[in-house]
DNA sequence: ACCTCACATCAACTTATTTTGATGTGATTA
DNA sequence: TAATCACATCAAAATAAGTTGATGTGAGGT
């Protein structure tokens, strides 16, 4: 069984680590291909290949079959997902404000 | 020397953890002291204390101290920074929009 | 001054993530 | 159909993150 946390934790996996925001920065710009992606990126080709991966599960890419070659893009609704449960998760709840709680 | 990937995959570090979204959780209902959010964490003290410090690094989560106690909240400047760098990092370019580069 | 409480820090350990090189697979080309 | 290209997958190794228990520290209380 996954809690919700771990759920979520899994989203902001994709912005934990600086290669695979050097990949969201170049697709920023528009669809790339991979072979495009590695040139720029200081990683091997299996490398690319794992942090795809986790880029494409937790929502936040797309990618595209074209022949031989796959081609990512920023998914618009991971995007928008990713935001809205950022501005949840950190959203003070006044409905259920309640005192520290602390013995003082 | 930090690039700022690797600063920016810092922020996100926060949101990456169950434990520490289940802090996230119990602040949103306002201020509270370690020992309150202790006991609802299956957690020891020192994981506790290791948490909290990557929250308060982060900026999401700002500390008092208060004689032995100390309290914590959400911090509102560190969501909306953590706001602000989602939105960018993953915001498509269109101003600077190119081909995909591929050789097809 | 001494004791205790609340929390921080440390070191040892466990677990998860990332990197690397080798190998596999499916599409295309010769 | 054999060779090649683009990428995925695997296994091993390196690195980082998280947990745990012991010890340190500073604020209060006695």
């Amino acid at each position: 069984m996954e809690t919700v946390h771990e759920k979520n934790a899994k989203v902001f996996k994709a912005f934990c680590d600086p290669k695979r925001l050097a990949v969201l920065e170049q697709l920023r710009s528009g669809e790339k291909c991979a072979c495009v992606l590695l040139d720029k990126l200081d990683i091997g080709q299996s490398g690319l290949s794992y942090h795809m991966k986790i880029l494409c599960e937790s929502g936040i890419v797309d990618s595209r079959q074209q022949g031989k070659w796959t081609h990512y893009r920023l998914s618009e609704t991971g995007r928008a997902y990713a935001l809205a449960l950022l501005q949840q998760i950190t959203a003070p709840d006044t409905a259920q404000l309640s005192c520290c709680g602390c013995k003082e």
